[in-house]
DNA sequence: ATCCTCCCCTAC
DNA sequence: TAAGGTAGGGGAGGAT
């Protein structure tokens, strides 16, 4: 992505690129395994001779693991597609993409893997990845025998699932634009076209909008609209997409049963009481208003939506379609301003107070103008509201819908608030909702006069608090234009029956790899897994009603926090693999599975000036420090203090390990040695000394014949100073395993990593700093190993560049002196200066 | 008092 | 048949 992003065209604001974005994310796929070694593998098989394969997009068995079965079964793997390239093996491709890939069948892997289980190779046309199901896929002449991935249990299921969820397709869009529009603002350049444009619209008199001025902008029933762009004819009626074609299905007396006695089970549940046996239990994505006018809501199953609306059309979904058509909505709004937050793929918030100040527009010129614009480039309506905040922008835009605008103005908040229903405030959903009832409020006017502890008390201090606010037509939330992400997860509650043990845990792996995959795409590190399951509830029939469900269930989660980064797909499983044990659940009951990873570090540095050095080559005077430490045999390491690690302890009642001790010893020994080697002069600061256990401090003082008095202490420390050693009245065992470490170099260096070094205060700082570790009563060797773990962990542990670089820094003058340093990481290999 | 874990809720 | 994902906010209750 990056290097694309270099080569972008001055001119356009970066969009021919943003246009190949997901062009660019595959390809970059592609160079990850090219540069993969190839690995040298022994023989086992002919069983492909003759076949050359390439792969497209994310595969189980990974791009890699094929390579190698296909060098170990007598195939060839290509990375490029090539005239004798035989088969594209792919789990999920766009449809769109298909076209351009000409005669060469698509296969999935399991043809592979299939193959090399029974020792033949099988007909790949029985593994063909794409059916002639679909006007948009290509038409094939053989007979082909569809063999779909339903469950969990095949190989293929977790990409096959994920390449026809509209929620996923949703979730990821959301999360991409989010990213997109934080990237497009890191640019140093604004570059704003379609500005131009605003010109032509006659400027008028009187046309003040007191700021701020938000714009939320939704496009109506997005995925119904997409669809229509090329069945004019469906326009006007009431339409559905579906996954489903028809709202009945074949009668099944089994599953007659099993709705029954689900509904025995869900009366709440009131769509589904107007489904039966045979009604398809396939969501509605998205429904036109004429479908809505019936009462047909998004999510409701089709088969009820039928009952509501007999005329209901269905259209199938275009998941190429929504990308493309969000992505030049977001291209076109884009050419006007990056203010903007990103919610999903059809919908964002807008601060337009700054055209609004420039180009003396009124908000109904400039809700037609980028109305009319977003109508011609994508050939789907949208709807605007406008107000002081997102709260009011939103509710205007609800009243918008569909196809038009609205402009809540300050003086109309009050009396127009009164009248909004509960159900209509962001936040306020059907549990929420519930309690409400409970109190006997219905509309925003009740809240107003109600009480806040009242509303607190049911809903909690936070809720409660935000919903008086919000009746009143208050959001104190800004835009957030720079989203940073807290989580990566990846779950997955359809399909899941598992027949045996070995299933539930290959499928965990497929999830571990997709999670890690994700992670990875957004350069960052977890060291935190939690494991999420549903299991069917004790009292729940075996068979869902809904086709391969979830049915009624029960969830369960569990998390572990890792005292190692986690950086590959292995780890993750393990971990997940081990937290499943731990919830004791029997694999035959699991409904859902997910995995979710938090406590995430970015990946690369922060810091601009310490990362082009660490990506230097070192040079030999760079390595001399470095004093490799033998790890202790006693105890495993923390790289990062936490106050529950005595909790981990063996509970055997054992004593807390020494390995605190014996790393300091060997350190010494190693520095000794290391110091004879280089003939140079060792130093010991005198606060690392002093901390040391009695033994080991009398060990360092004899063997380097150190003339020190602990008695008298060496001249009164700077303030600053103090606070860098851990005093007495810490508990030791929060740094068993650590070693000290010098930390006002580093905590400058992450102050400085975050704010440019020119005109900063590092003395400021530095006390700001010092308070904020106070107030919220964080180690100070916390913080320091947190940071060195954040930046440089992942950077296989070279530790004596990170010592450079900020040598380097402090030559520059963009540093305070420094003292001597200790850097450890979690292996215990140590640098020391 | 504050943090962490395991939930629940909400939005698209 | 059908494709019930994902991220963030926040609260209860236990651990420290």
């Amino acid at each position: 992505m990056n290097r694309n992003r270099r080569r972008r065209n001055e001119d356009d604001n970066g969009w021919a690129e943003w246009g190949g974005y997901f062009e660019a994310k595959k390809s970059k796929l592609q160079e990850q395994f090219r540069e993969t070694a190839a690995t040298e593998v022994e023989k086992i098989s002919d069983i492909f001779k003759g076949v050359a394969i390439i792969v497209n997009g994310l595969t189980n068995p990974s791009a890699e693991e094929l390579k190698k079965l296909m060098a170990e079964h007598g195939g060839v793997f290509h990375i490029y597609q090539h005239s004798s390239t035989t088969h594209i093996v792919a789990s999920n491709l766009p449809n769109v993409k298909i076209s351009k890939l000409g005669s060469v069948p698509i296969v999935k892997p399991s043809w592979i893997t299939d193959s090399i289980t029974l020792g033949k190779l099988l007909d790949y046309r029985r593994y063909l990845l794409y059916t002639n199901q679909s006007t948009s896929q290509p038409k094939l002449d053989f007979p082909v025998v569809n063999r779909t991935a339903k469950t969990a249990s095949d190989p293929d299921f977790l990409g096959e699932f994920y390449n026809n969820s509209r929620l996923h397709l949703i979730a990821t869009l959301g999360a991409e634009f989010k990213q997109l529009v934080a990237e497009l603002r890191d640019r140093p350049e604004r570059h704003f076209p379609g500005r131009e444009k605003l010109l032509e619209i006659p400027t008028r008199l009187n046309c003040f909008v007191p700021a701020p001025v938000i714009m939320h902008i939704d496009m109506d029933c997005f995925f119904v609209s997409v669809g229509l762009r090329t069945r004019p004819e469906l326009r006007g009626q009431p339409v559905a997409v579906t996954h489903a074609r028809r709202a009945q299905i074949n009668a099944n007396k089994e599953r007659e049963e099993a709705v029954t006695m689900n509904l025995d089970r869900q009366p709440e549940m009131i769509e589904v009481q107007m489904i039966d046996g045979k009604s398809s239990m396939s969501e509605v994505a998205s429904c036109s208003y004429e479908a809505r006018k019936c009462g047909v809501k998004n999510g409701m199953f089709l088969g009820a939506a039928a009952k509501l609306c007999p005329d209901i059309k269905t259209i199938p979904y275009d998941f190429e379609g929504y990308k493309e058509v969000s992505m030049t909505l977001y291209k076109t709004i884009a050419s006007y301003t990056l203010d903007i937050e990103a919610v999903s793929c059809d919908e964002m918030y807008v601060d337009i107070t700054e055209i609004f100040r420039i180009f003396n527009l009124s908000v109904e010129d400039w809700a037609r103008h980028i109305r009319a614009e977003i109508m011609s480039v994508t050939g789907c309506p949208c709807s605007t509201g406008f107000g002081a905040n997102r709260l009011q922008a939103r509710l205007a835009t609800k009243k918008a819908k569909p196809a038009g605008s609205y402009y809540l103005r300050p003086d109309d908040v009050e009396a127009y608030m009164a009248e909004i229903a509960l159900a209509d405030l962001p936040g306020v959903g059907r549990a929420t909702l519930q309690k409400l009832k409970g109190l006997g409020l219905e509309t925003c006017g009740d809240v107003q006069v109600a009480s806040l502890s009242v509303l607190q008390r049911e809903l909690g201090s936070k809720a409660g608090e935000t919903l008086l606010e919000q009746a009143r037509g208050v959001d104190k939330k800004p835009l957030n234009f720079h989203h940073e992400r807290k989580s990566v997860s990846a779950e997955i509650n359809y399909g899941i029956r598992f027949k045996s043990l070995d299933e539930c845990h290959n499928f965990l792996e497929s999830l571990s790899n997709e999670v890690w995959n994700r992670l990875d795409e957004v350069k960052m590190r977890a060291r935190c897994v939690s494991l999420k399951l549903m299991v069917r509830a004790a009292d729940a029939p075996v068979e869902t009603a809904k086709f391969l469900g979830h049915g009624i269930c029960d969830s369960f989660s569990k998390s572990t926090t890792t005292n190692y980064v986690i950086t590959d797909p292995k780890s993750i499983y393990k971990e997940a693999k081990s937290l499943y044990e731990k919830l004791h659940v029997d694999f035959a009951e699991l409904r859902g599975m997910g995995i979710q990873l938090t406590k995430l570090e970015k990946i690369a540095p922060i810091n601009p000036t310490l990362n082009k050095f660490l990506q230097k080559t070192p040079t030999k005077r760079e390595q001399i420090p470095v004093v490799a430490v033998p790890k202790p045999t006693v105890t495993s390491s923390k790289p990062i203090p936490k106050e529950k690690s005595t909790r981990g302890r063996p509970k055997g009642g054992k004593k807390a390990p020494t390995s605190s001790k014996n790393s300091l010893s060997n350190f010494f020994k190693s520095k000794k040695e290391n110091a004879k080697l280089q003939h140079k002069q060792v130093e010991i600061d005198f606060e690392v000394l002093k901390e040391l256990p009695q033994d080991i401090r009398d060990e360092v003082i004899r063997e380097y014949n150190l003339d020190v008095d602990l008695a008298k202490p060496k001249p009164q420390p700077a303030a600053e100073d103090k606070i860098l050693v851990p005093t007495e009245t810490k508990k030791r065992s929060h740094f068993e395993g650590l070693q000290w470490c010098q930390l006002r170099p580093i905590l400058y260096a992450w102050m400085k990593s975050e704010k440019e070094p020119a005109n900063v205060d590092v003395e400021m700082l530095g006390e700001h700093f010092k308070q904020l570790a106070l107030d919220r009563q964080i180690d100070m060797l916390k913080i320091a190993f947190n940071f060195l773990h954040r930046t440089f962990g992942q950077l296989d542990c070279r530790w004596h560049r990170a010592y450079h670089a900020i040598v380097d820094l402090t030559q520059q003058g963009m540093l305070a002196r420094y003292g001597s340093m200790l850097f450890v990481n979690k292996d215990f290999d140590c640098c020391f200066c």
